[in-house]
DNA sequence: ATGAAAGCGCTAACAT
DNA sequence: ATGTTAGCGCTTTCAT
């Protein structure tokens, strides 16, 4: 029923292994062979199994991705990006969306690797120790995009996110806006963590005490950025500098229902970039993060990492700049 | 180095069909049997190869999607729902990308048949002869969700278009706002077809002639939606309705631009309704359109397919609703 | 209830 | 340059 490899061999009257030859591009076959299997092949209309393939050559041609939401914009542009290159490469890609959930996350990893999958990206998430383990053991060439972690060892791909914090938050200091929110979402608590460093060291720079202005809400989209847009009045807020766009843009809406004037009496600077900053008015400043390229590079790195080349980094870090449009002054 | 089912079996003493079997939830394996070989499953930390088993048993527990853009907010939507129901059935995804090339989508659709999936969904798309073609001879369940193509026999999921824009353009009309202009987006030729015969039905039911009134434009993002608010003006439209949110956005601020009121002197209703319609201001009217659930319905549409399950209809048709906003009158 | 053995469709030595 | 053959790790008859 399904032609297999057996009956290309039998029709081109060669033997498999020469058939195989031909499938995989190896230069020790007579181009006339070549040329009769190959037609053989076209006749036949003959697709490889990949599975089969997979069994006998230990590899699959194909990369787990594990994200928290791919309906997220954030994630969806980084996937985006990996999916592009894995392409270029001839990988195929299976998705599984975590929501966060370090059980769903264990479950991916473990499906994935039981699925012989050459290589993992992780697309944020927190990585408890169980994962960890798990790749440990697994030795599975795995990589961790645009989620800030770089305390492990594991190779990853991110922007510095304390020095993007610590830029954003100086560049507010030094204005003379020192009562700033920084309005998480719980995307990376690494991540998070090294933002707030950086901003209590531009705090530093600036002779002030960090500890004394910098205050923290957590909003992770949308409803829950107007929610907050009470909390950071009644805090006499100046300035947020917000992970989540969806938050931020429920931060602005906030700012409209409740009369505030922004930019003049509110700042907002979100760290996502995603393309809907620039959808909305006020076009909302942001720090204008690589999100395609994030994961384009991940995947090209991942792509080296499973062909055991050489990688002189496994850390990349990629430029960032920071677009001041107009909830700055 | 990798534990097989064949270590296992040794240290349970028993063979590999009994590990087999208590792997595959087979009742027929006497209980202390089974705690036995879970025990030396447990130790050995086993985990079954997936691709050897796909190879075995024919079946590999994965689907193939088919998408024409991940980072669109349309797509990641039903993608979601797809995902979310697929995991519930203990299915994988593969994900690929098409930007709606003919060319990408067969080689994408082929891709997956070799790697042997049980079932692909097509969101979006055209679906050329081709790839038609093919989904008839590699007998592999496929569904289409969320394109409006419901013209071959190929079972799909959807709301209907037709009746849609019937019903908008004839609010629309009856408010006696005739100059509409309708927006595509090139997502699907057929779906917006079946949208124009609707609102020329609407038209006809009014007492007009559609083709007095109604025009069409192009524009799929935000980008092409301000570049042609222009030719709405020249033509005096005074109502659009468009496909693509993000184009729809960008028509909004195209007005907002050139000093024009709405929804006084134009209205807007939009048909993708991803959440960005209620993140900008004013908010957007638009169909309700549930994307969620065309990719869960979908993909569970699929799962019975794949099971060979009787099923009632193969053409699934989704109730929708108009949200009238503040982009209408 | 359990085991033996024949594949699943391919790759990769190893021979020639 | 080409063929032979032994797996890859599992499922699935078929016996018992």
């Amino acid at each position: 029923m399904t032609v297999t490899i057996y009956d290309v061999a039998r029709e081109a009257k060669v033997s498999m292994a020469t058939v195989s030859r031909v499938l995989n591009g190896n230069p020790n076959v007579k181009p006339e062979t070549r040329k009769k299997v190959k037609d053989v092949i076209d006749r036949l209309n003959y697709r490889p199994n990949a599975v089969a393939r997979g069994l006998a050559s230990k590899k699959t041609t194909t990369v787990g991705v594990i994200i928290p939401d791919i309906s997220d914009l954030y994630y969806s542009a980084l996937a985006r990006g990996l999916e592009d290159i894995a392409e270029m490469y001839n990988y195929q890609i299976i998705i599984t969306n975590t929501d966060q959930d370090p059980k769903k996350e264990r479950n991916a990893f473990l499906n994935l690797v039981s699925k012989q999958v050459d290589g993992i990206i992780f697309l944020g998430g927190k990585l408890n120790s169980d994962v960890l383990q798990d790749i440990e053991t697994s030795r599975v060439p795995v990589v961790i995009c645009g989620s800030g972690e770089e305390d492990n060892d594991i190779p990853n791909v991110n922007i510095n996110y304390y020095e993007a914090a610590k830029e954003v938050a100086g560049k507010l200091i030094a204005d003379g806006t020192k009562n700033i929110c920084f309005v998480t979402a719980g995307y990376s608590r690494y991540q998070e963590s090294r933002m707030i460093s950086g901003m209590k060291e531009a705090y530093e720079e600036a002779g002030f005490n960090g500890d004394d202005y910098l205050m923290t809400e957590d909003a992770g989209d949308y409803e829950k950025g107007k929610e907050i847009f009470g909390k950071l009045l009644d805090n006499e807020r100046d300035a947020v500098i917000v992970i989540s766009d969806e938050a931020a843009i429920g931060i602005l809406h906030g700012g409209h229902e409740h009369g505030v004037a922004m930019p003049q009496r509110l700042q907002i600077i979100s760290c996502s970039n995603t393309r809907l900053v620039t959808m909305v008015r006020p076009k909302i400043s942001s720090v204008a993060v690589p999100l395609y390229d994030l994961g384009a590079v991940g995947m090209r790195l991942l792509t080296k990492l499973m062909n055991e080349e050489e990688v002189d980094t496994t850390s990349v870090e990629l430029p960032y700049s920071i677009d001041y449009r107009t909830t700055t002054r």
